[in-house]
DNA sequence: ATAAAATTGCCGAATGGACGGTGAATAATG
DNA sequence: CATTATTCACCGTCCATTCGGCAATTTTAT
């Protein structure tokens, strides 16, 4: 209990969120409880359940803030460069924090229960993908890219033999060079 | 009930593991229970905890009957070609099945909360990666091809846009092109 | 302005169902 | 008979969700 006894926030849903990511990365995927996040945010099961209504809601919460702040790292990107949208995919896994391995996988084993959970990943991959097919003539071997890409990130989530942290620092300069290399 | 109605099986292992398979494929990753499965392979749920101690048993016997198919299908790719075991892994998910994604699932969902479930397939990854690298000099054309493939499997695992099925078609040659450009 | 009314944000105990697992008894097998 | 395979009846736990209530806050009425 903090200096916010008795102050009523205006929006526990951030705090909730943020608890969801800190029990996530410090005790597994599997440990993302109503129960537990209530603890960690420091509020009642009820008050989570007040901010999101079910268990569901909370993990699309998530994957919305994984979302935005993969937009963001998109926008970063300079703006005059070609394949923009490619290279901010290739430049995000580069800097990809591990916190969000294991939110990943929360949400993965979610979406075997519940398919349509992952329907915001994939309507914004799928804008990300037009974009990233017009900003080039050869569209298969933009799509090798975006393939070898997503094949990099389940690699690390996953925890996939990948060669050596040598090879994948050639690999990821071979992309480069791969994009580079795009008309 | 079947016509074995009283006769006893030498060994339900195999006959759990189908009825595990169709549930998956019927119903959903996260249906894989253990009394569903007993249902489904008409048996008790003690006569299916008999064969798999524990649930985590029953789902690492799936995975190993899917790591054996996987090395079967790498056996049937012509002794002579160079980069066997990279051109097996590109017929394999061409030629996937459906049945295996929401087993897939399963396993990925059971993966999230006990990691180390995965260890069987790391194990088999390494030794394929392996080959594989030491099938070429070009390591970083390589992986990036492993890479890719791996997207594939992931893309279609998780129904993430793939750009048509005609652009697929074109990034699977491509791929063939550039495994035959290895050296 | 102020009392009354409604709304918001949250608490926390209770519920109920799903599910993994156990163990003693029983049937089949060789 | 001994071993193996399987049944049946429970158990205990975990966990999402429900619900009635409460205090703070905001809105409405007087």
């Amino acid at each position: 209990m903090t200096i916010q006894s008795k102050m009523q926030a205006k929006n526990a849903s951030p705090r909730i969120l943020g608890a969801a990511r800190a029990i996530a990365h410090r005790e597994g995927a599997g440990k993302i409880t109503i129960d537990a996040v209530a603890r960690e945010a420091d509020l009642s099961k009820g008050g989570v359940l007040y901010n999101f209504p079910t268990k569901r809601a909370l993990l699309a919460g998530l994957l919305d803030e994984m979302l935005a702040e993969h937009r963001e790292r998109l926008a970063s990107v300079p703006e005059d460069r070609r394949s923009r949208t490619l290279r901010g995919h290739l430049e995000a896994i580069v800097q990809a924090r591990a916190v969000d391995d294991d939110l990943s996988m929360a949400i993965l084993a979610a979406a075997a229960s519940d398919p349509r959970l992952l329907d915001p990943l994939r309507a914004e991959l799928t804008g990300d993908l037009e974009r990233i097919l017009s900003d080039t003539q050869d569209t298969p071997g933009a799509m090798v890219v975006v393939l070898a890409i997503q094949g990099l990130r389940f690699q690390k989530l996953l925890g996939l033999p990948d060669g050596g942290a040598d090879l994948r620092g050639r690999v990821i300069e071979q992309l480069r060079a791969m994009i580079n290399e795009l008309e």
